[in-house]
DNA sequence: CTGAGCCGGTGACTGGAGTCACCGCCTCAG
DNA sequence: CTGAGGCGGTGACTCCAGTCACCGGCTCAG
């Protein structure tokens, strides 16, 4: 069950041999496919998910609605499950793998300690909270504004960015469920965007210009 | 300048006495009257602020339109000013205060080491990140559910349990900045809330019931 | 081949929030 | 006393997201 230390240095170079020795110990590796729930709300938190390769999306869901909240990315965390494990409180969010990944899984019980020793992981996790919390502001900013094109096309431009890709085969639906809105109401924006000229729809997905 | 450990003791009663001797020698008291801006965006933070008595507010402006984020009530630290001051970046937030409040000083340049050295310091930051967290959680809910007038009330409710008043001597417009929409909404949606027997308003201002 | 099911596209309508214009009321400075 | 300015109240209108109903095209299992 325990793993090797040299399958996470690489992901970690700014941990020490001790920190990386004690999460080998008491960490292990999970392969997960696209599409696993990793997090739902309400539940308590045993493990903390760091994803070391691929991509997790983070959301909420109020009454059959749902809203991405962001992605996380190689090498980051799921800082919600790290608050959520460290207080012992239920989670507010979902999390569910987009792409094939490999998680780290740290138990919830341990982190304590180990924030309080190794400086390092406790930076890691600083780190982590801002960098949602910015993700957070904007999300919050560009629902105020609330201007469909607006948001569409950040979104559009984000998940481009984050598959390295410049055309996105999306399902119209599945931008709807993450924008928190309504298939036709997709529709609809998109061609107003092909006709501003900001994106292209071809037969392979969505180009973004 | 430096300052008697006496005054900020009983407000940290989880701090041991070195931690608090070490704040003491470098951080300072002020005293600030009602509505002075604490924070202002894209500003670089020098001093993290923690109130001790009063009231802050917490809000992001997009293009004349302002959106209230959350309070800070005593003895809680503006989160925001401690990323900003960590990472030396701008802040995204303006923070100002609603009562007159008592604020502690902690130069940020110093608060990077105190974390390392003394965990209770450490745990209280962490804490703090987590209620932001999840008080942001709600405003994107709330923003994406919609309802002015749910949102409205919810706010009242707040403001009620922060202020620790039933009445509220609030103008319209002040409300109506808070929710980043306009006054005439307000208005309407105050009668609405009246009818439906969740408020009173009154000439000494608006009664929850 | 064919029917079911998913996908995108569209027109018509609804409802809620935001905007505009204008009101009367109160207060306070001059 | 009076005029200016802040406040709240209101009707009319606009705009946009969301909803409904319905279509035609494509794919794939049987």
């Amino acid at each position: 069950m325990s793993l090797d230390v040299a399958e996470i240095r690489p992901f970690f170079k700014q941990f020490n041999e001790e920190l990386l020795s004690v999460i080998a110990a008491s960490g292990s590796l999970h392969n997960a496919p696209a599409g696993i729930e990793i997090l739902r709300e309400g539940q308590y938190v045993k493990v903390v998910p760091i994803v070391l390769q691929g991509l997790v999306k983070v959301f909420t869901r109020t009454e059959e609605k749902e809203l991405l909240l962001y992605y996380i990315d190689s090498a980051q965390s799921c800082i919600m499950s790290f608050s959520a494990g460290l207080t012992q409180s239920p989670s507010r969010v979902f999390a569910i793998t987009e792409e094939p990944s490999l998680l780290l899984l740290l138990p919830a019980d341990k982190l304590t300690g180990w924030i309080r020793e190794y400086t390092a992981l406790n930076e890691l996790f600083y780190q982590q909270y801002n960098l949602r919390y910015i993700e957070m502001l904007d999300t919050i900013n560009s629902l105020l504004f609330g201007k469909m094109d607006y948001r569409l096309y950040n979104y559009l431009l984000e998940k481009g960015r984050l598959k390295g890709e410049k055309v996105l085969d999306l399902r119209h639906k599945q931008i709807a469920a993450e924008l928190g809105t309504a298939r036709e109401v997709i529709t609809r924006v998109l061609k107003k965007l092909e006709q501003e000229g900001k994106i292209k729809q071809t037969a392979t997905g969505i180009e973004i210009i």
